[in-house]
DNA sequence: CACCTTCGTTGGATCGATTCAAATTTTTGC
DNA sequence: GCAAAAATTTGAATCGATCCAACGAAGGTG
């Protein structure tokens, strides 16, 4: 129970040491950040000073204010800080920043906040050179706040397109081509879609109109691709039901229900997140229904658990780390440009999808 | 591929717009952080020339230098910064934390660093309010680190019993106890331990000499519990092996190798890590040596996964995420005092433990 | 009308360091 | 022994804000 803040009220200043030490500021401070050019003997008696002061060295905000540069990039999202431990496909893209930070000994600031005006502030005064900003809700608002500061940032998950803003990417309809024709290579001609949100507050099956609409352009360009490649295919895509989803189990599950109730259920799910295809894994297994046996899946994100699931999910992988990667490097080296980066994305084969039951 | 930083060489400062407003810089400021102190034509007047010039509003780090608080919590380890993202016990613990911060609005700064030099810079320049410190590996030397900063700061997982830092711990003699008297109680009385480091750089079977000399504590007391416990269960300990592992696949599967080439292999395994207890049921489902059939296995710490893996664990659960909360109270009200906290753990049941062979 | 409030504004002091040109001391060269 | 060169040290200026004592101008009161 000793007490930490022993000793005088004040902390120490480099100046009290500079004084007990008998030298001038500029030569205290010399002894701490560049003491191969002052003269040992002097250097020493610094020191004893601070020593004997109890100087817990100089103060980071008082050099920051100098120095300008904090050395640490910002991650912000909307969502409570413990999305970054929570979700996956944070994680994975923590991690690929983790990396790039590590590499140049940068830090990373979490920032977010339940409310809106604690939001607000967070971002204000958050002490960084940068920001990489996790869109995945609240977007705009998020890339608004932020434009503020006027500092560097790069938009991820970033829903709509707005070319005054730095993004990483992925391309969306590529993506949704490639599981969709894989599912329709393998045969199948009965689909139905679990969507991403198109808008704010909505779910349930989705019309073409809301489509046209969306503000998130994501969720619509995945759609997209989904739909080009089955027309390929012959499939009537004004029949094939989307449904959409709050990317969670409830809705997700709402959605399985409506579409199964249908008189031609179909054979195959196209996921727009890994999240949404296991939850329908789940659901499915507990109706009894197998996949890929009876029904195929293919998901969308390709974070490690769907390669765990049961069974394992085909889906679109994005190359999280590596956007996570960049990102971060477009913080590190900022060089006074904005930019819109677009990967591409990749199809992972495994055991949740195969071909439909009639052919089999 | 526009240029952010259009316009004027230098950035804007208060003292910039409180000019251009005719105004005085404290005015200016007030306007900005009291804004209802300040008449609403002046306030109009202010605002319209930080627009003008393109005002960035109140520079975090001039505001810090003033009110000394950061309004974040240092969270530091020895290890790189991806292993927050990573690592299942630094996930659970760092949800903990999290919520603590949200709940206050503070922000969270990761530090870490790969080399020993990075390190020290690091924390001494982290701009943070006080540090939780991931005491894993290297733990002394992170903690005499941070202590030079002299500002509050927790450590977690300290291996050693230093009574001048504050600190959160677990009752491991009393986890040991729970986890042995378990399994002896199911009717085992041959017995294995895989244990955690006893000192740096040691690896392969323990000498009870190792054990007196340990300079992890944590590791020796759940040890201790075990051979407490087996003891009063008439089990001679001076048999058991004790195997060092590096709580790693390799170091791991080396003792598994070890200990079941004895003559009489055990019927039960103490894994201090759930990590370890989770390759022990790898190795051991690729042996064919059924679990808990053929030989039963008890974990340590109470990951998540520890509950999904096959089978599903028996552990010695911490209250992973309550230690973080706690921590990081202790920041973020602290009240001067070190103190060192000790808190409860629990056995969870699950399918990895059952009778021993002879029995069942 | 003089006097006291109240409200808003001012400008200097301060937070804790770093930087750099100039001043001073020490070395070196001859 | 002395001047020039090199090595150190000094102290004022700066980074960008907030705080607060003091001051001036309205508004209210007896």
């Amino acid at each position: 129970m000793a007490s930490l803040t022993e000793g005088g009220r004040r902390p120490i200043r480099l100046a009290d040491i500079a004084k007990a030490a008998g030298v001038s500021h500029g030569t205290a401070s010399n002894v701490f950040s560049r003491p191969e050019i002052v003269r040992e003997e002097v250097r020493e008696r610094v020191k004893a000073a601070a020593d004997a002061l109890g100087y817990a060295g100089p103060d980071p905000k008082g050099r920051l204010l100098r120095a300008g540069k904090v050395n640490a990039i910002g991650v912000a999202t909307t969502e409570p800080l413990s999305y970054f431990f929570d979700d996956p496909f944070a994680r994975v893209m923590m991690a690929g920043i983790s990396e790039a930070c590590d590499a140049t000994g940068a830090g990373i600031a979490l920032v977010s906040a339940g409310n809106e005006e604690k939001l607000a502030w967070n971002i204000q005064s958050a002490l960084v050179d940068g920001f990489i900003l996790f869109c995945i809700e609240g977007g705009p608002r998020l890339v608004e706040l932020t434009r503020e500061r006027k500092l560097p940032f790069v938009a991820l998950e970033l829903g709509s397109q707005d070319d005054t803003v730095s993004a990483i990417s992925i391309d969306n309809v590529a993506g949704g081509r490639l599981a969709a024709r894989h599912l329709a290579e393998l045969g199948h001609r009965r689909f139905a879609v679990l969507s991403l949100a198109f808008a704010d507050d909505s779910t349930g099956l989705v019309s073409p109109e809301q489509v046209r609409t969306a503000s998130y352009t994501g969720t619509r360009d995945r759609l997209l691709g989904y739909f080009e490649e089955l027309s390929r295919f012959g499939v009537d895509t004004a029949k094939v039901p989307v449904y959409e989803t709050e990317n969670d189990k409830a809705s997700t599950r709402a959605g399985l229900e409506t579409i199964f109730a249908s008189a031609e259920p179909p054979t195959a799910i196209l996921a727009m997140s890994d999240r949404i295809a296991m939850v329908a894994l789940e659901w499915l297994n507990a109706r009894g229904i197998a996949v890929p046996r009876d029904v195929s899946v293919v998901g969308f994100d390709g974070v490690p658990e769907a390669a765990i699931c049961e069974p394992p999910l085909t889906t679109i992988a994005q190359p999280i780390a590596e956007i996570g990667r960049r990102a971060a490097r477009r913080i590190l080296d900022f060089d006074g440009t904005v930019r819109r980066e677009t990967l591409d994305v990749e199809l992972v084969v495994r055991a949740s999808s195969g071909p439909p039951p009639s052919i089999a």
